[in-house]
RNA sequence: CGGGGCGUAGCGCAGCCCGGUUAGCGCGUCUGCUUUGGGAGCAGAAGGUCGCGAGUUCGAAUCCCGCCGCCCCGACCA
């Protein structure tokens, strides 16, 4: 019995690794900073797709998609786009491969030199933008709500599994409005559509706010996202909304006939979640027996080991029995693989973090009963056939419940007023999560904390009460409490 | 881009310092039998350009030089 995955209290970091890898979700590839996702890993990113997709077209969206590469011009138009994203793009600069004169292999062929380069998209505004001024020209046309998904490339120094690589998988809201205030009911509304999908389906609690100056989108005149709180304390970025007011509008020239007959300029958001989502998945609920998966987004719901005393009669109610959990929508695995035993069987699944297990064998045959076990709590128990459906259907619900309530009263123990600088630096260094604290409102501020203690403002929550109070760092006044966290 | 580590069977590693016949070990794989309610046991078998290139040597996984790749840790970012 070997325990194949380092312990979060031995290396939290390689105990997510290892996760990630011995549960079948990804793995590295030949590609420097860039991943495989493997099936079951997909299986997952399949589900939060296909439900936020109807999500999107439940608020009106329709799905488009626009090209991998984007002109090198369309990038600068917008100044402070170009300025966020110059340091991380891969650029295409030939479109013709030769054999080398010394039979060495393959060279670029220098003679197929592009006139201008391409850069392989890091997000799409740009080339977006660029296609909308031709789609819009009269208030008629607003709004414009489409989405697309994607993959995208940046070129980061340093990756990590699903929540920094080279490309990823995403989807990216693009829409353009008549007014701002349309634009701003937008970008809250995505926000909120991010919000529901983390806490009710991912099981994810997480932080509405809106992003300080530094931490804001390139281009954009308001950053909202969703935080959430890994357990060993550092904050993630789930998502993000952003309000683009007429910034990409101006750059591409985007103007449309107002029903005054006048001409304006349109309002544009933008928005977007990718696989990162998978590792905060992975990083929330999981602990050092493998995944812990919540139910809505599990590729299987129930898993059924059968317990192969010599008894052929065992089949014919497992199968019955996946049809009845079936029928009722659940998503049912039969594991009738002979080479492995029971044993090994349940330690694998819940790596794998099925939320749910059945074990079946002569013995709850004879007694008219189910061996169910459930992989949040690790409990098990024996439950009569009878009922057996309605059962597994409010565990489900249970688990999905259960989970969400623990990653919760964790988040919320970790949320931490501190009304002074020490107080402060020893929070993050002893407890970590999100601190709570007084900020002058400054750039120059957040920087300096930033360099002294590596902590990000990480949002001004939405809701936040308005009280006077005194910078944590520099005294100066301020209004409200902003939460800094160690982030990912 | 700095610092560190690694590259030997599908996976994980030992061997390298101190060169020497046929390169080992665990897991996995294949065959057979016995097993099966928490990671099975026994017996047998298959599986290797030792990252690449050049060099030293009678002889290189091992020593020298060069190159490549990946991972981890720091400065930028969803």
């Amino acid at each position: 019995m070997s325990k194949e995955i380092t312990s979060r209290a031995d290396d939290y970091s390689q105990w997510y690794i290892d996760l990630v890898r011995k549960a079948g979700l990804a793995d590295y590839s030949a590609v420097k900073g860039c991943m495989v996702i493997k099936p079951y890993g997909f299986a997952i990113w399949e589900n939060m797709r296909d439900t936020l997709d109807k999500m999107f077209k439940d608020t009106g969206h329709v799905n488009a998609y626009f090209p991998l590469f984007i002109p090198k011009s369309f990038l600068s138009k917008e100044a402070a786009h170009i300025e966020g994203f110059a340091k991380e793009c891969a650029v295409v600069t030939h479109y013709r491969l030769k054999n080398a004169e010394d039979g060495s292999g393959v060279v670029v062929d220098p003679d197929a030199k592009l006139e201008e380069e391409l850069i392989v998209r890091p997000t799409s505004e740009t080339i977006i933008w660029n296609t909308y001024r031709d789609w819009i020209q009269s208030y008629r046309d607003l709004p414009l709500l489409i989405n697309q998904w994607a993959n995208v490339v940046r070129w980061e120094m340093r990756t990590r599994l699903f929540l920094r690589t080279a490309e990823f998988l995403w989807q990216e809201g693009h829409t353009a409005h008549a007014t701002a205030e349309e634009a701003i009911e937008e970008t809250r509304r995505m926000l909120d559509v991010y919000a529901t999908f983390a806490e009710e389906w991912m099981a994810l609690p997480v932080v509405r706010g809106i992003k300080t100056a530094n931490e804001r989108f390139a281009g954009a005149v308001d950053t909202y996202c969703i935080e959430a709180l890994m357990q060993d304390g550092k904050a993630l970025q789930a998502g993000t909304s952003h309000f683009l007011g007429q910034n990409f509008a101006k750059a591409f020239d985007v103007q449309f006939s107002t029903a005054h007959n006048t001409l304006d300029y349109v309002w544009a958001t933008s928005w977007g979640v990718s696989t990162r989502l998978m590792g905060a998945l992975v990083m929330a609920h999981s602990d050092d027996d493998g995944l812990i998966l919540p139910p809505k987004l599990a590729p299987h719901q129930v898993v059924i080991v059968p317990i192969p005393k010599p008894l052929e009669e065992l089949s014919g109610f497992i199968e019955q029995t996946a049809a009845a959990l079936r029928a009722r929508g659940i998503r049912v695995k039969v594991d009738n693989d002979d080479q492995n035993r029971p044993g090994f069987k349940f330690a694998e699944y819940e790596k794998l973090g099925v939320p749910v297990r059945l074990g079946i064998g002569a013995r709850d045959l004879a007694n008219g009963t189910v061996e169910v076990a459930r992989r949040d709590t690790k409990s098990k128990e024996s439950v009569p056939t009878e009922g057996l459906v309605d059962h597994v259907v409010a565990l489900l619900d249970d688990i999905q419940r259960n989970i969400f309530e623990r990653a919760k009263a964790y988040r919320d123990e970790h949320i931490t007023p501190v009304d002074s600088w020490e107080e402060f630096v020893h929070t993050l260094d002893t407890k970590g999560g999100f601190v709570s604290a007084h900020w002058d409102g400054t750039s120059e501020t957040e920087d300096r904390i930033k360099e002294e203690t590596k902590a990000t403002i990480r949002c001004i929550p939405l809701d936040n009460v308005q009280e006077a109070g005194s910078c944590i760092r520099t005294g100066k006044p301020s209004t409200q409490r902003v939460l800094f966290a160690r982030a990912y």
